[in-house]
This record gives structure tokens, C-alpha cells and sequence, in this order.
DNA sequence: GTCTATACATTGATAGAC
DNA sequence: GTCTATCAATGTATAGAC
């Protein structure tokens, strides 16, 4: 499955401290936070075993420990830099709420979706996840707020149908995605523009 | 924690075949159906263990293997046995869709939410689970597009929204459930009243 | 139908050599 | 930092007595 063969080095093996261990060019903390992320979403969060992840990092399951305290640990790392690389980057559009509602339709951002899913479920259960996911809400939504002039009623609201969406892959009805995108619009335009 | 302690007989009693085995009436297939619904909720389908649906239906573990197959068996039947359960069953209302996001906000409701949001998330791991849910929004969107008049894009975007009001518990702005209510209503006075 | 006892795999985690 | 070897605990599932 993994391939150990040396891919081409990276152009940033010039600079800072010399990559400790590598296989392609990422070092093994990095490896490991990818395995997670994946893992989790294929698996689910509570069903991503360790065996699993340091397969796919491509290193032993204790091997782990030496990156991480344990495995809460690993997961709650992994969670936390995937909520930091999502925050809306698509600041492009002049009404940021309907660029996210896009950026949430788009099939290429499925696996992120259902991390997103997967995390809200699992923070029921891993308070550390809850508050992780809390100030990412908390920063988002005043982000939201300033750029759209929204209330946080209706940043909630916005945020409920965005994790509405996440569930897309999960309900079919027959409506292809430019109905879904058509009647999306409409539900938006009477409240957000007027 | 369990009380074996006999509670009064119901009068259910009386008729039918004599119950088989009780505890304080219900016999031991539909404690084992509930246990299994109460740890999914609670732990999440993938983490559901046996041990633990056989402690909470006060029987040991290999008891239930007189009544399922295996573990997913018995997780099936009590996923299919709630989802019938729940079945808009309130149909007092003129507009359906009105009631179904009413009664999606109704805070009682928030165990029978989570259920459904886990059950979404599983299918994509147990295709069986994927039919199940796949029968149940056809059967419920006939109803819904019949009573309310409404395209399948649009039911489709009302159960994508629905879906995301189940994460309510997990989004706190500082929104009230009155404000969220609010704004909520006017999301959708202009799309389904218009 | 239920139990005790148990088989067997897999989990998270540790010890110690390299 | 990584590995092999290993541990205790827990998971699903089966066998056989009652």
C-alpha cells in the first residue's frame, strides 16, 4: 500500500533545522496527524484505532507515543490543526456567507465535511473537543459578523444549515446538485438580502 | 443500578402469549432494541459494545445471541425500529414542514436527534443502514411533498436544514432558543410562504 | 432462553534494544 | 526516534450445562 520510494525532495529541506525523519518529505508528526484526520473520517472518531494510523503514517503503533501522550492526545492534535487550516480562506466574494454556503456544496470538500460532522458528534463526548470546537465557532462567527453585518441568531442559524449540508452526500432524493443549488438560493435570498 | 426488584404487573397481562422472560414487563428482545438505541446516543454506533447493551438490558452478553444474529443484526433492528417509531407522526398541523422544524427544536427531542445524525453518519460505513435511511426519506418525502405541495429539491433542502438543526446542542453562540426560533422563522417565511 | 466459561482477535500502552 | 516484543484489558462470538 505505502510506497517508501523517495519522491522528489522538497524545495523547504534548504532552510530551518534538517527533517528529522522522513519518507516523502513530511516528517512523522505530520504523517500521523494526516493518518488520523483520515482515518477518523473513514472509520469515525471513536472507531480510529491506533494500529490503523501508524499503518498509514507508515511507522509502528508505539512509535506514536513518541509524537504524542496518547492517543486523546494524537486526536485532539489532529482535530485542532484541521479546524485552523479550514477557517473560511475563501474571503474573496463580498458576502462571505454565501462564498461558505458555496464552498459547503462543493463535492471536492466531502471528506472535510464529514470530519466536521464527525467532530461535532465526538465533542458530546471529549469535552476537550467541545471547547476546541467552541472557539472555533466563537471565532468564525465574529469574523461572520463583521464582514456580513450578521446577528449571532442569524450567524447560528447560517451555521445550523452549513452542518445541515455537511449531511448532502447523505440524502438523495433524485435532485441533482444544481437543483439542490437552485433551491439553496432561493431559501437564502429572502432572508440574507433583505 | 439495574433493579430487578418486580414492579407491578401490567395489565398487558392479561392477553396474548404469556411474556417469556420480564424484568418489569418488557421482554428481554425490546430491553436489548432500547439498550442498543441508548448506547448508540450515548457512546456512538461505531463504539457500541455489546457488553454494554447486554449490562444496561440486565442479560449477559451471550444472551443476545438468542434473540440477533450478530452485533450489526441487532444494531440494524434497533435503528429500524426507531426510524419507524418516528415517522412525522405529528400531522395536526396544517403545514407539515412548519411542524416537523418545531418539533426538531423541541429540546426533548434531543437523544431521538443525535440518533439520527449517527445512524447518517454510520451508513456511510453499513450499506444496510444506507438503504434503511434511503427508504425512510422516500417514504416520509412522499408524505411531505403530498401534504405540503412541496418539489423534491425543496424537500431536500428541508431535510438537509433539519439535519443541521440536530446539531443545535453543539453550536453555542449565546443564541436563545427563543432568538434561534425567530430567525429560524424568518429563514423560512420567505421560501415556503412565498 | 439464560447462564458460566472460554476461545480468540484486537485494542491502547509499556519496556528495552538499537 | 524507531523498532521488536510484550502486557493487560476488552471486544465479539461460541460451547455446553441448566
Amino acid at each position: 500500500m505505502a510506497s517508501h520510494v523517495g519522491g522528489t525532495v522538497p524545495a523547504s529541506a534548504r532552510f530551518g533545522r534538517p527533517p528529522k525523519v522522513d519518507t516523502n518529505g513530511t516528517p512523522t508528526r505530520e504523517r500521523l496527524l494526516d493518518a488520523a484526520v483520515e482515518v477518523c473520517v473513514e472509520f469515525g472518531y471513536e472507531a480510529a484505532t491506533l494500529t490503523e494510523i501508524a499503518r498509514r503514517a507508515d511507522v509502528s503503533t508505539p512509535a506514536i507515543y513518541n509524537h504524542f501522550l496518547d492517543k486523546p492526545d494524537l486526536m485532539v492534535a489532529a482535530s485542532r490543526r484541521e479546524l485552523d487550516r479550514i477557517r473560511w480562506n475563501n474571503t474573496s466574494s463580498d458576502r462571505l456567507a454565501h462564498a461558505t454556503v458555496e464552498q459547503w456544496l462543493d463535492p471536492g470538500n466531502a471528506t472535510m465535511l464529514t470530519l466536521i460532522v464527525e467532530l461535532h458528534m465526538a465533542a458530546a463526548r471529549h469535552p476537550e473537543l467541545a471547547a476546541l470546537l467552541h472557539t472555533w465557532h466563537l471565532d468564525n462567527a465574529a469574523v461572520q459578523a463583521e464582514r456580513d453585518g450578521m446577528g449571532m441568531a442569524q450567524v447560528t442559524v447560517l451555521y445550523l444549515l452549513l452542518m445541515g449540508l455537511a449531511h448532502r452526500s447523505q440524502i438523495d432524493l433524485g435532485v441533482s446538485d444544481e437543483e439542490l443549488r437552485d433551491e439553496i438560493d432561493r431559501l437564502l435570498r429572502g432572508w440574507l438580502d433583505a
